[in-house]
DNA sequence: ATTAGGG
DNA sequence: CCCTAAT
C-alpha cells in the first residue's frame, strides 16, 4: 500500500534569535515584549503538545536515549524547583552577582529555551524512518531552497495539489507499495517536495533526507539531540514586520550589564543553553516518535475484524511480518506519509541547526493539534468510515497502488483561523476542539514556533504556526456525506492554501497577543516577597535574577506589577480579595516590606534586606 | 534595558 | 497583563 498523502498546511513565521548576543537584534520595546509574548504562548502550545506527544511515546521510546534527568528537572514541578531555586539563592542574596554565579555553577535546572526562529522559508522536510524519527533536511539539499532576503517572499504554489503527483513524485511510490499479502511494512516517511527559490516554488521535488528511512532510531535520536548547541541560534536581522523574537533567556544572555558583572559565567551559561536545548530537542524527537508510532501501532492492529498483523510490535521500518492471513486481509506498508505543508521562513544566515529546530518546532506544533488519517483510493478522498475496505475499492485483489493516506489535521485541535483580511482561505476550524487559549485568540502573530517551554507545561498551548487543512478535509467525518464515499479531492482548494499562508504573517504580526495569564503560586509570591524584602522595591530586575531566573515567563515587569497587586491585597480585607488567596502571613510581610523600602527609599539595597528583624520574623537573616 | 505608573 | 514615558 502506499500512502502518502498527508498535507498539513502551516505556516511558520519565524524570526530568528540568535544566541549570539552580540548580534542580537534590538528592536523597540513594544515589540519585543509582543513577541516575547507570543513566544510565550507558543511555548506553551509546544509545551502542550510536547506532553501529549510525550505521553503517547511513553516508555517506548525511553530507551531510545537516555536524556539528562537534568534536563528535565524544572519540568512539571515549577514549584518544587522553584523552591530549590530560591533556596540556593538565598544562600548567597544580597550579593547578586555572587548568587548569580553560583546559579551558574549550579545550574541546577535551569530550563533553557530553545530558541528558533529564523525567518525562513522551508517548503519541505521528510519524515523518514519508521520509526517515525524525523529526519531533518539538510540544506544543501538541491531541492530545497531557504531563501533569507527578504522577510516575505515565501511564495507557495500550490504543487501540492496533485496526489497523484506526490506519489509519483517522491519516487518512493514503488517502495510505497507493496503487496497486499506480503507485508507489514510500518515505515512511514514524510517526504515532501518543496522547493521555494526566492520567490518562486520550484516544482516540487521529492526529497528524501534519509535514503533508507531506516535510521537507527538510536541514531537519530542522539542526533537531533546533539547538533549545533551552538549554532542552533542563528541572527537574522528582521524587518520591522518581524520582530525578532528572543526568549528571556536570551534576554538575559545579552544584558550587556549583567555579563559585564559576571563574564566568567558566560561559560556556564552556554552550556547550559546547550543543555537545555538538548532537552528540548530529545523531547520534541520523542514526541514525534511517539506519536508515530502510535499511529503505526494503531493501524497495523487497526481493523475492527481485521487480526492485528504485527508480532513484534517493533515500528522499525522495513518490519515484516510473518504472521498467518486470510485471505481476505488486506496488508499494508506504509512507507510514507504526506503530511501538510509547513511553511517555515529563516533568514539564509540561520544554521543549519536552526533550520532543524524549527522544522520541528512545526511538526510538533502540527502534531499537537491532532491529526487524522485519510484515506485516498484512486486520488479520491474516502470519506465514509464505515465502508468496508472493500467496498471501497481496498482488497487483496486491488492495487494497492491506488490507495494513499494523508495525514491531516486532526479535529483535536484545530489550526487557527487565518487573517481575516485575508481574501484566501480560511480554515475552518472546530471550536471545540481548539485549545482555550487558543480559543481566546485565535490571531497568532509572527507566529514564532519556538522551543516549548519547559516550564508550566500544564498551560494551554496555542500555536503561532498556522494549519490549514484541507478544507475537504474538514468535513470528512460528516456522517451526512455517508452518500459519497468517494469525494473528489478538490486541487484548487489545496492551491488556494498553499498561498495563504505566506502573506498573513505580516499582518499578524502587528497583532499582538495577550500573553496568557499565568497566576502566581504562593511559591512565587514567597519568593517574590522574599527577593523584595532583601533587594527592595525598585530593583525588579535583580528581583528578577534572584528568584525567577528561571521562570523565563515572569519578567521583571511581571514581579513589578505582581508586587504592585499585592501590596494592594496586603490592603484590602480577605473578603475583597480573590483568587488563590495568599497566605496572611505573606500579605504582611508584603506591608511590612513595602513600608520598610517606602521609608529606606533604596538607600541600603546594597545591604539588600533591611535591618530591621522584624521583618523577617521568623525567618533567619542569615545573609543579611 | 530598566523603572515607574497608569490603564 | 499591557503600554508608555522617562531614564
Amino acid at each position: 500500500m502506499h500512502i502518502r498523502e498527508m498535507v498539513f498546511k502551516r505556516k511558520l513565521d519565524c524570526v530568528s534569535v540568535a544566541f549570539d548576543y552580540p548580534n542580537v537584534p534590538r528592536g523597540p520595546r513594544s515589540c519585543r515584549r509582543k513577541i516575547l509574548n507570543k513566544r510565550t504562548d507558543e511555548d506553551d502550545t509546544k509545551m502542550c503538545a510536547m506532553d501529549l506527544l510525550a505521553s503517547l511515546a511513553g516508555k517506548i521510546l525511553e530507551e531510545g536515549q537516555s536524556s539528562s534527568a537534568s534536563s528535565n528537572a524544572f519540568e512539571g514541578n515549577n514549584h518544587e524547583n522553584f523552591g530549590k531555586e530560591i533556596k540556593t539563592e538565598r544562600e548567597d542574596h544580597h550579593n547578586p552577582l555572587k548568587s548569580e554565579s553560583s546559579d551558574q555553577g549550579n545550574s541546577v535546572s535551569r530550563p533553557t529555551y530553545e530558541n528558533t526562529s529564523d525567518k525562513c522559508v522551508v517548503n519541505s522536510f521528510s519524515f523518514p524512518d519508521s520509526d517515525g524519527i524525523l529526519e531533518r533536511t539538510p540544506m544543501s539539499d538541491p531541492h530545497k531552497k531557504i531563501h533569507g532576503e527578504t522577510g516575505d517572499a515565501h511564495v507557495n504554489t500550490g504543487y501540492e495539489q496533485g496526489e497523484a503527483t506526490h506519489g509519483v513524485r517522491d519516487g518512493g511510490l514503488t517502495t510505497n507499495t507493496c503487496n497486499l499479502e506480503d507485508e507489514t511494512a510500518l515505515g512511514v516517511q514524510f517526504p515532501k517536495p518543496v522547493c521555494v527559490d526566492g520567490d518562486d516554488l520550484k516544482s516540487p521535488s521529492f526529497v528524501n533526507m534519509t535514503p533508507n528511512g531506516s535510521l537507527a532510531r538510536h541514531g537519530n535520536h542522539t542526533n537531533l539531540g546533539r547538533d549545533d548547541d551552538e549554532k542552533l541560534y542563528s541572527y537574522h536581522k528582521c524587518s520591522n514586520k518581524f520582530k525578532s523574537y528572543r526568549s528571556p533567556t536570551i534576554r538575559r544572555v545579552r544584558k550587556s550589564k549583567y555579563w559585564k558583572q559576571v563574564p566568567k559565567d558566560f561559560g556556564h551559561y552556554r552550556a547550559d543553553v546547550g543543555r537545555k536545548v538538548l532537552h528540548r530537542k530529545r523531547k520534541s524527537c520523542y514526541g514525534y516518535n511517539g506519536w508515530l508510532r502510535e499511529t503505526i501501532y494503531k493501524r497495523r492492529r487497526s481493523p475492527d475484524r481485521s487480526s492485528v498483523v504485527t508480532s513484534d510490535g517493533g515500528l522499525s521500518n522495513g518490519s515484516v511480518s510473518k504472521l498467518p492471513q486470510n485471505r481476505d486481509s488486506v496488508k499494508l506498508s506504509i512507507k510514507s506519509f504526506r503530511i501538510p505543508e509547513l511553511f517555515i521562513e529563516v533568514p539564509e544566515t540561520a544554521t543549519v541547526g536552526s533550520l532543524k529546530r524549527t522544522v520541528m518546532e512545526a511538526v510538533s506544533v502540527l502534531l499537537s493539534g491532532g491529526i487524522r488519517v485519510g484515506v485516498l483510493v484512486h486520488g479520491k478522498k474516502v470519506r465514509d468510515d464505515k465502508r468496508t475496505l472493500s467496498q471501497t475499492g481496498i482488497s487483496c485483489e486491488e492495487n494497492l497502488s491506488n490507495l494513499g493516506f494523508t495525514l491531516e489535521p486532526g479535529p483535536s485541535k484545530v489550526p487557527i483561523p487565518l487573517c481575516s483580511e485575508d481574501p484566501v482561505v480560511v480554515t475552518p476550524t472546530e471550536p471545540t476542539s481548539l485549545c482555550e487559549r487558543s480559543a481566546a485568540s485565535p490571531t497568532l502573530d509572527s507566529g514564532i514556533p519556538i522551543a516549548d517551554d519547559v516550564i508550566n507545561s500544564g498551560n494551554v498551548m496555542d500555536n503561532n504556526l498556522e494549519l490549514v487543512p484541507y478544507q475537504s478535509e474538514i468535513s470528512v467525518d460528516d456522517p451526512s456525506s455517508e452518500s459519497r464515499a468517494l469525494v473528489p479531492l478538490p486541487a484548487l482548494e489545496v492551491k488556494a492554501l498553499a498561498i495563504v499562508p505566506l502573506n498573513q504573517k505580516h499582518k499578524r504580526t502587528e497583532l499582538a497577543q495577550r500573553r496568557t495569564r499565568r497566576p502566581f503560586s504562593v511559591t512565587e509570591v514567597e519568593a517574590l516577597v522574599q527577593a523584595v524584602e532583601e533587594l527592595g522595591t525598585g530593583r525588579w530586575r535583580d528581583v528578577k535574577l534572584r528568584a525567577f531566573e528561571n521562570a523565563d515567563h515572569r519578567t521583571y515587569v511581571d514581579l513589578k506589577d505582581k508586587w504592585k497587586t499585592l501590596v494592594h491585597t496586603a490592603s484590602i480585607t480577605p473578603q475583597q480579595r480573590r483568587g488563590e488567596p495568599v497566605p496572611q502571613e505573606l500579605l504582611d510581610r508584603v506591608l511590612r516590606a513595602y513600608g520598610y523600602w517606602s521609608q529606606h527609599q533604596g538607600k541600603h539595597h546594597a545591604r539588600g534586606a533591611p535591618k530591621d528583624p522584624d521583618m523577617n520574623r521568623g525567618r533567619a537573616l542569615e545573609s543579611v
